[in-house]
DNA sequence: GCAAAAGTGTTTCGTTTACACCCATGC
DNA sequence: GCATGGGTGTAAACGAAACACTTTTGC
């Protein structure tokens, strides 16, 4: 629910543009991501159907309103653009070069997500949206290329010491799974028992009981991600999940 | 050195206002400077001369200008109002409620930084400038007070895993003041034997050879920074200060 | 000589790492 | 029956934590 503003801070000229005292630049929020299909890392992009960079891929994103957050910003834009619903993001940082944008004064606070790689579609017909492994993904629109450097890195130390790698994955989901997107991540290799040791004594995994469908050998176990332990585990000092 | 705009997104008014085709936000960057005085955690503070909140304490900060980044704007604003010369700042995080701002609608981009606690004035004779304890500070403008509690966990977060102690100590140092200043901030106790081991066993202190002058008691050791320690460690994966 | 803070080493404990064999399934 | 990947236990190494006495200095 948001209020009105207190007191209006503009005019409205005759063509009805809004005039200010002193020069504003342009807020937009834009969103990165991350996607996993059990083999590698993937970023959601969208093709620009306008100028500037016409035809270029670049992030969900887009102009703040004047009634709402840059984080909602953030969500508004990413469900316009894309097919998808709520996922919880995290801001990671604001980009202010003064030439960023062609068009003008434009300063961006990014965010990223993480969410399995499901089916996305663009908006409409004409809107393309689909996911980009990260060893291939085009040359960006706007400065997104070091947003994206930036976005992946923060990802890899915010997976060292929380365990967001679950946010990638299905409700359930087995822990070869989870190692392979943990090894995927962070580019390197992990001992299998070491990793169901430590991954199992967290306690933030619950067994289904059940196997995994249509396994190719031995079927492996499924978990389900264990929401109240997991909200404990993120709060307890001196804890964390570093390999 | 900045270039210039490639592309006006504004028009002129007759009586000199700046006219934008859709409504913006205003853009400030705040800076929340901590301060240590071997006893206690301070933040400068500055007093407001004008409205609104006019007479109350708040961040150095101000209004971003065309042709600077927000992190500059973060630097100047502090050197305008208050006697600091350059500090690292860290971007911390964009709040953007909605009547966050009686103005109308602001956005600001928080830093902090952290700093030996030196005296301040303020600009001139009429602008305040100073320390409070963190246990003393009082009511502060807009939603100051939420984003010192932010600025204040994701500093005590950082120092877990990143040496940014030291930024709070004078050049040279002892380790019982060391040691004093992770008490304060994490509100903590911890033993003196290891917490030295752990410092020492960092390399990224040195010793100067010489001792506190004036000591109450037993004179301890000065140390100084190593900084090329302190890069290669700030860059090693897998190691952290955390205690 | 006593109060106050600095300096120093060792043992215990828990966590992390390294490592090898058996099991279930599909072909 | 064999190839593929899943599942399990134990020993060694390392880092963290607990712990007490001696030294220096000012009063």
């Amino acid at each position: 629910m948001n209020q009105s503003i207190a007191k209006t801070d503009y005019r409205i000229t005759e063509d009805g543009w809004y005039a200010y005292e002193y020069q504003r630049p342009a807020l937009t929020a834009d969103a990165v991501i991350f996607g996993f299909d059990g083999q590698a890392l993937n970023v959601l992009l969208v093709k620009r159907g306008i100028e500037p960079f016409k035809g270029k891929w670049a992030f969900p994103g887009g102009f703040l309103r004047m009634n709402e957050t840059i984080a909602q910003c953030a969500q508004r834009e990413l469900s316009e653009e894309t097919s998808f619903k709520e996922v919880y993001m995290e801001q990671f940082g604001v980009f202010s070069d003064v030439n960023r944008d062609p068009r003008g004064r434009v300063i961006t606070t990014a965010f990223y997500a993480l969410t399995p790689k499901i089916e996305v579609r663009g908006a409409d017909d004409a809107a393309e949206a689909d996911w980009f492994r990260l060893d291939r993904v085009p040359a960006l629109a706007f400065d997104h290329d070091r947003i994206l450097r930036i976005a992946y890195r923060r990802l890899r130390e915010d997976l060292h010491f929380r365990p967001v790698g679950f946010e990638l994955l299905p409700e359930t989901f087995t822990i070869p799974q989870l190692q392979r997107l943990y090894e995927a991540i962070l580019d390197v290799h992990f001992d299998r028992r070491n990793f169901m040791k430590k991954m199992l004594s967290t306690g933030i995994l619950k067994d289904t009981g059940l196997k995994e469908a249509n396994a190719p050998h031995r079927a492996p176990t499924l978990y389900r991600f264990n929401l109240e332990a997991y909200h404990q585990f993120k709060n307890r000092r001196n804890f964390n999940l570093e390999f």
